[in-house]
DNA sequence: CTATGCCTAACGAACGTTAGTTAGTATATC
DNA sequence: GATATACTAACTAACGTTCGTTAGGCATAG
């Protein structure tokens, strides 16, 4: 009896059970949807993982691990203060936008994790582009609350792309304004010279 | 056989549902564990709902019913567009920093919500007060996009509160920054003069 | 030959849900 | 005023399903 032989590494795995994480949630996917979307059974998850909290860890983890790098590169450019936002507002949208399961996610985190967790994801993916934030902000406005500053940066592009679905719903509404291009316009110029700076 | 006569209603039964639902998510919480916080046996809960998802729609719509009134308030103070604005991003954010509960129903909604769902939330919660909002933008600034303006308010202010858990473990980070009125002075000048508003 | 990766089979627990029953209460009839 | 009727909200018991997890066997790769 000939069974095909396609054997999973433990990386393979994660990464197809990183979209189903992003998608409903811990308690939303079962060890046997993610078998099923593996192509194996789930006691076979078991020869990777010894429980579903460590195999959903190493996910979160994985689905982390690579954006640390990718928001530093973000924040390497050169010129002047407000050119440098510019572009970071702009990278940061595009980034974002285009990763919709990494907002899930550290959405879910930020709902559902433990101290723990949120420590780890702190210190391992935010912090260095984070502090990288804080220095942009103090050579724009010296002596600011860096930290706020970088909150707010981020919470206006994040906002606009975690409410598009209801947003759509809600008075004023354009496909438009789910392009990077126009919230990244949006923002930097509302962080540059306030809400003023959205005059047309 | 005495048995205790302690009637529920079908709207405390909500009410006890709702902080479940709002920690844990719909798949998060068992009708066993609703029937445990009320006191009464899981198949006692289908004398009131013909099943979970509809619990769950009632709960929802009636955690959200009470807020619409309340944001309509909100946004009824008199003066220049300049002191409403401030009065408004206040008491908004004092509002929500009071309701963790709410914060965590609404973003779960933008995770998991159907079309339909969202789009009742939208009409029924957010469309008078985002109304109320679209006007202050256009006074403030008359001709902007009225639209990305709202969104970008409510976002600096829940965005704030939402990363609390985490912030703890970011550079700078202060309990200070948990407080309403940081959150809001910091918001309010930010809108009004851009970043260069955040300076000492 | 050993280790690995997958399988089938099964476990106990918990899940949402249904059926049938009981106690209390309000309403209508005699 | 007593009796019958109907309704409400709870109960116990169980249904079939799915959950996370374990045990044991078979095949393939090194």
């Amino acid at each position: 009896m000939m069974r095909p032989v396609i054997q999973k590494t433990t990386e393979e795995i994660l990464d197809l059970a990183i979209p189903l994480f992003a998608q409903s949630g811990y308690t939303g996917v079962s060890m046997r949807n993610i078998a099923d979307v593996v192509g194996i059974k789930a006691a076979s998850l078991y020869h990777h993982f010894p429980d579903k909290q460590t195999l959903y860890i190493q996910a979160m983890a994985r689905a982390f691990e690579d954006k640390a790098q990718g928001f530093s590169t973000v924040l390497t450019v050169t010129g002047t203060p407000e050119k440098r936002l510019a572009g970071f507002v702009q990278m940061f949208t595009t980034l974002m936008s285009k990763d919709p399961e990494f907002r899930a996610l550290l959405q879910r985190e930020l709902l559902d994790g433990d101290e723990v967790r949120l420590k780890q994801l702190a210190r391992e993916v935010f912090h260095e582009p984070f502090i990288a934030m804080e220095s942009l902000a103090e050579e724009l406005v010296p002596g600011c609350d860096t930290h706020m500053v970088a909150i707010s940066i981020a919470s206006l592009i994040l906002y606009h792309l975690e409410t598009a679905p209801i947003r759509r719903y809600l008075p004023g509404g354009k496909t438009r304004h789910n392009k990077p291009d126009v919230i990244s316009r949006h923002v930097t110029s509302l962080l540059l010279h306030g809400l003023k700076g959205c005059r047309k």
